[in-house]
DNA sequence: GTCGGGTTGATTGCATGCAAAGACGCTGAT
DNA sequence: ATCAGCGTCTTTGCATGCAATCAACCCGAC
């Protein structure tokens, strides 16, 4: 281990972290693919410390369901099916929208925040052409956590970005066509509009077609 | 590190497994009490084995939130206030009545098993009156356990029992009032019928009626 | 040619040592 | 008496070495 500093370069100053953020963001970017197997030996080299904060930074990918970990074997990155996609976005399409209408009902949402954010997308992804995916992406995510953190159940928010994770593998917008995308933007519009009325059951619809338009947009066969 | 085969007993020859349940046993049990710090290097003994395996055990249990991780300070017991109750509580008011939907229409679910259990937990508190808490609890986890694997969604499943955690700390079924017992196990009967007529709208509604009425039998101050 | 057994190599799992960070108590000054 | 500064001591975080495990290969027997 000559030169660590030379490669923690965003270290905020725990190998452990930085092992776990560097080997996330490469599966979730693809340079991972899934099945692949990941030596600890190899990823500790990349990464710049031992193989124990990589280790302990494998064992939270595998709680995040990223990776999967046999014994004495190793660990490989997680493949998904179109089934585990309809998991999720059925679960999505109960907890979202529930979300949705606890948010409108607390009252905490910075409804201000969510139109700038709906605003970004727009102009990220100008007549629902994007320019810049990974951007649009972590646009739209902030804005669904933000509604989610609005509805008052930490654990709601939790449960939901635990099970997102793999969609982002998939890199769900560029899944998009423009009609679908342009749908999608219009309803996060939608969805301002419905918290800003705080009605609950307009926003806990809007947010349904929302997530079952986006389950049909990505599905393979189903790019409308 | 002398006789450690004398303290592992049940190991099933893989130190962060056994090191893993032990701890998370004593969480459960209320061995441990809400807040206190556990000490790698204590565990490690009483365990009887090396830092290492109980570092990694503490993490997963850090995952599924039964104990907190703060850094360079160590792990103490997760803390729960009644709000988490209601957090955790709402959420499973809505999922788990959408799961039990779902078990009635895919037709896998094992109704003879589930009789057999609803009938088992009759035995073991005849009357609203547990014999053994302890076994009520475990055959109730099981019962619903078996319907949200009849779901055909794994990750609900997985989503419900990360959740459900809590309540086993809270030994849910020693503040039931007979009465509330009674209505609680009469409910398991009705959701065998409603699952064997597999009948959706029936099989949800009986078991959100179950799980708010759950959560009235425990909430502090609620014990009807 | 194919199958079984043993052997080698690669990789994980665990133990241990050391360094760094925080908590506590002491001392001294105000 | 109170509080800032300092040193010690406990505890975690990380690196490293070694043992156990698994896979792949080779070789010999049938």
């Amino acid at each position: 281990m000559s030169d660590r500093t030379g490669l923690r370069e965003a270290d905020n100053g725990h190998a452990a972290d930085h092992a776990y953020r560097l080997i996330r963001d490469q599966i979730l970017s693809g340079q991972r693919s899934a099945g692949e197997w990941l030596r600890e030996g190899e990823l500790a080299e990349s990464v710049g410390v031992s193989r124990t904060p990589v280790r302990e930074a494998l064992r939270r990918l595998t709680a995040e369901g990223l990776v999967r970990h046999e014994r004495n074997r190793g660990v490989q990155v997680q493949a998904w099916s179109v089934h585990d996609l309809d998991e999720i976005f059925s679960l999505r399409s109960v907890l979202e929208p529930w979300g949705c209408r606890l948010a409108a009902t607390t009252g905490t949402v910075d409804v201000a925040a969510l139109d700038a954010l709906a605003h970004r997308m727009d102009e990220v992804a100008p007549d629902g052409r994007p320019t810049d995916v990974d951007q649009l992406t972590e646009l739209n995510n902030q804005f669904h956590r933000m509604i989610l953190e609005a509805s008052d159940n930490s654990r709601l928010a939790g449960v939901v970005s635990s099970v997102i994770q793999m969609p982002l593998v998939w890199r769900t917008f560029s899944h998009y066509s423009p009609e679908a995308l342009r749908r999608s933007l219009a309803h996060h519009h939608e969805l301002v509009a419905a918290l800003t009325a705080a009605d609950p059951d307009w926003a806990e619809s809007v947010m349904r077609s929302h997530v079952r338009a986006a389950w049909h947009s990505i599905r393979p066969g189903h790019d409308m």
